[in-house]
DNA sequence: GGTAAAACTTGATTTAAATCAAATTTTAGA
DNA sequence: TCTAAAATTTGATTTAAATCAAGTTTTACC
């Protein structure tokens, strides 16, 4: 199931009670975000945590050689930067807008008040952070024991979950080949091999970079993942 | 820093209020392992929460292929298995005894009264998971980035801080050349030869299955890490 | 303490994926 | 809309690490 793969905190809010849940929509400041800008950088101080309203954030750690490997994508209706602020360290990670987007800003204050005031919200986190923790480790063994092959249709079928849109029929994944290439741990060059034998063998089609998935059942085969 | 890869549930114990570790230390019910011996099994339900006394416990992932990838390696005074039951989820790894080990053992019961009464105790879980998050993050940058060689040392120094014994000049790690082989995500083949190389550039030393690393200075910059 | 089985090492070979190089296509800004 | 720059694709080659194979050593148990 693909949610070993994706974190959930897009519920959180939804299962608050409503007070908590006012108050944080009180609190939250919403701030506008282009393509490519970044939210926050590997090794600063966390002043706050964020909520993604609208858009598409990636998070990444960058090696010493200046290549990145995308630990995570984070979609509308999810909370990100907090495991820092929980932790009081810097951040491990680099988030960056992947489109344009709408993100909320929560003041380490406020998240603090809120954590020590709502059993319920802190409750939550723990939940919710402890399946994160969970996707991280599956994660693990894909990366260490998967083929490149195995590692590109998984994502896809990640990604195809990500870019899935209400009531309409066929979902484009639409993220640079690069960051593609980055989440599936390779180089644009193995990928693009990889992507035209999954065209050659109808699992997907392209138009520009633009992905649609014509075959699920087959690529999950393909993933060999169960 | 070691630390970015290293747990630190050590302390939850310590900083925890007293009336709070008299509880746990009353309510836990020990057991002995033995070497080998398995704790708990991926897909299984959990029914409590482990605190290693005394010991070496890994956890690890096993792929269709029957390939391990350790995600972790648990030291004395340490806690596991409980994120699964804070996400409840089923065991999404595996834990067995790599030495004669003496853990106890917290019911779900038990757990979720004092993570309900105690603030502190959630709060401090909530520090304790937000940095585990941050080690797995760290692990999947490594695995995915850097060579077997690298990964490698890194280990042997992972290792070198857990085998550590208070008073004594040197640190023998000892485990099996497979379970070094699969938290370094390579082949026992591959490992036995880095293993040599390390030997023949005075880096460490073994003694069957025992490694000492005799220049960690140098250990450290093979690694390629800081 | 002896011995069979398991674990480990070394050598030869293969292979998956990275790198290097050069087109071709797409994107985004003037 | 045009165009330069960036991104993508395809081809040729290299390389790191896995696999296969065969000893050698160590471990654990009777």
């Amino acid at each position: 199931m693909i949610t070993k793969f994706t974190f959930n905190s897009q519920f959180i809010l939804d299962e608050l009670p409503s007070d908590d849940r006012e108050f944080l929509e009180k609190i939250m400041v919403d701030k506008k975000y282009r393509k490519n800008q970044p939210i926050f950088t590997e090794g600063t101080l966390p002043s706050g945590i964020f909520y993604l309203q609208s858009g598409k954030v990636k998070k990444y750690k960058m090696d010493n050689d200046g290549r990145e490997q995308i630990i995570y994508i984070y979609n509308e209706g999810e909370f990100f930067g907090y495991s820092s602020v929980l932790s009081e360290n810097t951040y491990g990670d680099t988030a960056v807008a992947i489109e344009n987007s709408i993100i909320s800003f929560i003041t380490i204050k406020d998240f603090n008040e809120i954590l020590r005031d709502s059993s319920s919200f802190s409750r939550l986190l723990l939940k919710n952070l402890s399946h994160e923790f969970s996707v991280l480790a599956n994660l693990i063994a894909v990366l260490s024991q998967r083929t490149v092959r195995e590692r590109v249709a998984l994502n896809l079928l990640i990604l195809h979950d990500k870019y899935k849109v209400e009531d309409m029929k066929n979902t484009n994944i639409l993220l640079s080949r690069s960051d593609l290439a980055n989440m599936a741990g390779t180089v644009v060059e193995t990928l693009a091999r990889v992507l035209h034998d999954f065209k050659h063998d109808k699992l997907i089609s392209t138009d520009g970079r633009k992905i649609q998935i014509l075959n699920i059942e087959r690529l999950i085969q393909v993933a060999n993942f169960y």
